[in-house]
Formats: structure tokens, sequence, C-alpha cells
DNA sequence: TATTGTTATACTCTATAACTATA
DNA sequence: TATAGTTATAGAGTATAACAATA
């Protein structure tokens, strides 16, 4: 491996990135979904959207490869798509009692991948690592910067 | 986004290392080569090859996907193919001049790529960064650690 | 028969664009 | 005409396997 390419962090990070990416796939595949099918439950966890375009918006997954999540999620029962009465192209897509069992089940296969990637760090490296990625990641994409709250967040 | 997913370091890196694998790959483009010539280029700056296969391997490239780019690296001057008289199914595959000086200037490109991606981020930061990957890097892949020298090296 | 390099094939993913039904 | 969702198509990229030359 040349040094060069070991010096630098973006070709790491690049490596370690693709890596880490096809590590999740396997224990997802595994279980019988892909991180892509996770990332949609996660979303729902924290409320149901009035539209599929947020969704593939906040994840930014292509609105035509949601679709297809978004079917076998609904197969499964663990998602529900309700046409919004108002406008009926729209649909409201929410979790159900099984998609939130689901995630909680998922959540924990997380964590054994999580555990298993970052094992030769220790407690203290792994949030270092993480508050640097972050930094990264909200600079590169404002959508993982904390929404701003209480009294001083923007209004419009 | 979900706050759990950004909570995941695994995720982070995943949607890291591939935004910036396309930084890269963009970067080079333009330049009229790819990250992966590159990887080429350095492997062979540091001394040639007795086979194509070994600069496969350390590269963890295809073995048939590196034809092509030592077809483009060879059509441009930049590495020279010599079969090996004492087994004419081997090829020695080394830099040329020309190959020198283009792998010298790619190196300020990806100076500038690494500038770019890493701009939120001090110097020191960059480099406890980097320590943090390498550790990865290094249990993940033996390839990338530092190979032991001097009277304690392995010798077998 | 095994190995080196090469070429060809098939398959997955992605991105784009066409299509429908509603507005 | 524009939008939400869906479906279809085309292209890039990748992995696999077949192949020719040499050992």
């Amino acid at each position: 491996m040349p040094r060069e390419l070991v010096a630098s962090t973006v070709f790491l990070l690049g490596r370690l990135g693709i890596s880490a990416k096809m590590r999740a796939m396997e224990a997802f595949e595994q279980a019988g979904f892909s991180p892509y099918h996770y990332g949609v439950l996660a979303l729902l966890g924290e409320g149901a959207r009035e539209t599929q375009a947020t969704i593939a918006d906040a994840l930014r997954f292509d609105r035509s490869q949601l679709v297809g999540l978004l079917d076998t999620l609904e197969e499964r029962g663990l998602v529900e798509r309700r046409r919004d009465p108002n406008d009926r192209r729209r649909h409201l897509v929410s979790l159900t009692a099984d998609g939130k069992r689901q995630l909680a089940s998922l959540r924990k296969l997380v964590e054994r991948v999580e555990d298993e990637v970052l094992a030769p760090l220790t407690e203290e490296q792994r949030e270092t690592l993480h508050a640097l990625l972050f930094e990264l990641a909200c600079r590169w994409d404002p959508r993982f910067a904390p929404v701003a709250t209480g009294p001083l967040a923007p209004t419009a």
C-alpha cells in the first residue's frame, strides 16, 4: 500500500466509508433488510411524513428509489401509506406497531455493527471520531446540523 | 435527518466516505484521470513491480480492472510494461519519466482536495482524525499497517 | 495442469426520463 | 400547466467467468 495513500485522510475516509457501508449492508441483508430500509424506518420513527418526497429528500434518496423501499416495508406491514383526502396525489406515510417493533430490533443490529467496526477504539476515541465526522458532515450537508429551537430559532 | 442516524459513527463514516470519494473522482476527472490511476502511479512511484497481479492485490483492485487502467497509463506514456524474459507470461511494470512528472502533478491535486474536504478542521483535528482512521484501517486491512523492519522484523 | 494477463459476459445499481392521476 | 407518485429505460460500474499464451 503506497505510503502517500495511507497518509491521506481523504483516502482513508473513502476506503473505510465504503468498507463500513458494505459491513452494514451484509448485516442488514441477513435480517432481510438494507440500510436504506432502516433509514426510512428511523426517519418515520421520529414522526409520520405527509409526502413521500419529504422522506426521499431528507434521506437524500431518489424519489423513484423510495417507491420500492416503501413497497417492501408496506408488504411486510411495517409502514402504512394513506392517501391525503385533501390532495389525493399525496401519501401520508407512517410506521405501524409492527414497524416500531422492527425498528427497535434493527437498532440492536446497528449497535452490534457499530461495536464491531469501532472495536479497536476506546470509548473516548469513539466520541472524538464521531465529533470530528459530525463536524465534517455538517459542513458538507446542512441537514446534519442540529436544528436551532427555542426563542432564537429562525421563524421564516 | 433522523437523530439516530446522525448519532451513528458508522453511518457518518459511510456517508462521508462516499462523499469524499465522489469529490476526489470529480477532481481527478477534470485532470483526465481517476483516483484508480493515481493509486497505480503512487504505488509505482515507490518502485517498479514484477507482475501486474502484485499491483492489483496491493491496491485491492480486480486484476481485469487493472488491465484497462494500465492500458490508459501506457498509452499516455506514463508507465511501461516490459515482458519478463525469464517468464514471458509476466509484465514488469514501471513508471516512465513522464509518469513521475504526472504523479507529482497529481499529488498537488490530491493536496487541494484534502484541504477542501478537511477545511472545517484545525491542523490538530486533522491529525487526530487521521490517526483514528488509520487505527481502524490497520485493524480492518493489515496492508495498511506499517511493515516492521530491523532486527525484530519477521524473517519468514 | 497451473498461472499471467486479457477479453467477454452478465449483473447490479443508479440516474434519467416517461407516464398516471390528481390539482 | 404543474405536482406526487410510479414505472420503464438506459448507462455506468462491478464481478464473474471464459480465453490465449506460457510455464
